[in-house]
DNA sequence: TATGAATGAGTGTTCATTCAT
DNA sequence: GATGAATGAACACTCATTCAT
């Protein structure tokens, strides 16, 4: 009977919790460790321990490790999605949304590199990625600055012929290539500048000709008023 | 003596080939199994077996298979770089030479695209990367545009204030984005729109404002002036 | 369907028993292995198959093959000490006490010659080994002989300059060369005159020089007294 | 060509030493190797290099790694015999020859402590030791012991019982356990007081009983004097 | 529903020895 | 005789996943 009760002792305490709460927890869990550790080298049992449940329950609401990884990343996509979505309704102005959205990518991955690198190493490059509701979401999340520079094309601020998809690849890639480094935890970046050169160079890359340099069209303006002008003072002789 | 045999008849040749050709031989072996299967998949037993060696003379040539991994790519970037060091010679003009990186770098993705990711996927976000010889071809591979973007800074063709840190990330970025569907075998990709596209956002984004779209000035300076011309005449004969 | 059906075939009946018994189990095995083929060529393949688990159920209990081994040995020494201690108890009169402990360790080489060796061989002479429970456990081990040598000391049988230290390391020491060939499979050893020829000479080696033939001096001094005195009144008499 | 000559630089020297000085070149490489890493951690590359040799050139001299390993161990006790043969014949008295002996061997392994782990550990426990080279040189080696032994008890200053080999495996077995620690680096041992003890516990151990404890000797024969006496006063009487 | 013991496939690496040159 | 490139066998260890209890 002693050794039982030991026994019982030694037995984790069961605890039956409802099912949301469990699937939290491992998440929050998984996250931490696949932050620390990287998807390869981040263990079932260590996640599973962190949460205070047994691997074989993990199982219950995951199908597989690599399910956990992309629950846990869409998590943090949907919640960063929302962010956005508030934060950038009260932009106006073109380059002003631009320079939001750059600078708000900068911060996330600022915020989350562990995440934002296993997005880029893990989950983009694989062959389901295309189909994947991760996928989707970048989708959606990028899908802001698309919409940003098809408005700004149908108001003529920027040129007609501009290709939002590129724009977008050329953000997001920029912003990706420059922060490896950091990544890489070599050392952190500047954020306020990187944003400003991004925001700048695509600007001034997209906006339309004729309202490009300011000037020119003012001497035109100018132009055309003195013409305006002799051709009113012909007409009084005409 | 059946063992015997049998032993012997499972021996392989022998052949005692000169060192670079039999580093040539792996090499190129582990280049093929490492594209056709990715870093983690691909096999030591396979790579040797498709070389024509045993796994242990692999090892006489390359510490581990880290090692092989990175010795391939190290060659392949230096025969871009030497490629690339050829061809680019010849070009003239800001706008033909960044078509022309930017075109390059989009063959290449299209030429390797194995070899690509595995840059992009295992090579560059490994802690050692900087300070590895990789990197420091990477670093020449680019150093080529960061020029080209001086150089036109320089001659006032671009702003004083642009970053050719900056373009870099930019264009490589881009480009990255712009094929990961097509790495992740998606289907191709249009390389001369894609490379025009690049190239266009790019040069807009960085050219001086003055000199801009200088013929659209001349031109409506031109007009302009006949405009003048024409009303003072009108005046003087009114 | 077939292949399926082949690899439930294949399928290891799962068994659920208490980990005691697993381990009981496993460790079994392992003793037996290590003493057929020594550590080297020990495999843990052939113990798993012995233990009836599979390679990586003797993970879950053991860190490696070295701590299977030392766990084995010292379950081994553990058994053996409470062993020697019921025995020993009853042990009356130095010389008793001191051939019981070389007869019971001879015996013990006798019977586990192969886990004799692999303390002597393998663990002995390991960089760890000083810090390791087996040395703890030989420490205990070996007490009883110096507690019994410096008991000796105490009462005045043996010298009060002997060295208990040195007695433990010329039995056990002489005990281990003696055994060698017998270790070395070569063929038995006399158990008896070996552990009576050891404890005679260290027996002599350290009785106390007035102690040692103490009733027969003494003796020969009473006698001699009864005859000076008769001796005496016969020449006061005479 | 001139590549022609870089390979030839590059080339080792062929030089085309005597064989008896390659293999004294390779056997002191094998003994230094030896000694440092021990013998499953000692590489024949490493020997060859530091003998300036290739590998192929050691299988010339020797057959196997093993065999080198007992080549270099024959030599040193061929040498230390001849050495102790030497200073041994200038040794009078049992005690001091017996001191002596002990006292060397423990200077030995001072001086060669890898050495001497070698045979203990590596040598002597193989099934081959018997009848190999060393076993004899061993034999010859501990001779001398035992010949010391085997002439006191003829000349009676030690018992007619006592058996010369359990002293050879009471001192060797002595020495040897008294030096684990030293042998695994865990500190040095005292090496006079260590003969000492050694030496005393023997000669006492195996002293003859007449000659044992000269005191209680000498008190008999007073008290045989005085009953002489007195018998001798009773005879005048009588 | 929770547990966690058991599974078992999977592979990079070492190095003594051989032998073609 | 010397070289040293090539051999190739051999094996401990990991860990995601399953499933009997």
């Amino acid at each position: 009977m002693a050794v039982e009760q030991l026994v019982r002792a030694k037995r984790r305490k069961v605890s039956r919790l409802p099912a949301e709460r469990r699937i939290a927890d491992i998440m929050a869990a998984a996250g931490a460790v696949f932050a620390e550790k990287g998807y390869q080298e981040a263990l079932i049992s260590d996640i599973a321990e962190r949460a205070g449940v047994v691997e074989g329950s993990i199982y219950r609401f995951f199908a597989n490790k690599r399910e956990l990884l992309v629950r846990v990343v869409e998590d943090w996509y949907q919640a960063l999605i929302e962010e956005e979505e508030e934060l950038f309704a009260s932009m106006r102005g073109t380059w002003n949304q631009l320079r939001f959205i750059i600078h708000r990518h900068l911060l996330t991955i600022r915020r989350d590199p562990a995440l934002s690198r296993l997005v880029f190493q893990e989950l983009r490059p694989d062959p389901g990625y295309r189909g994947s509701q991760v996928f989707e979401l970048n989708r959606i999340y990028t899908h802001k600055l698309t919409d940003v520079v098809r408005a700004a094309i149908e108001t003529g601020e920027f040129r007609a012929d501009a290709s939002p998809s590129l724009v977008r690849d050329m953000v997001y890639g920029c912003i990706e290539h420059r922060t490896w480094s950091f990544l890489r935890n070599e050392g952190d970046f500047d954020l306020d500048n990187t944003a400003d050169g991004i925001a700048d160079m695509i600007y001034r890359g997209l906006v339309s000709d004729r309202a490009k340099p300011p000037d020119v069209v003012e001497r035109l303006e100018e132009v055309a008023a003195r013409l305006e002008r002799a051709a009113g003072s012909g007409q009084e002789n005409g």
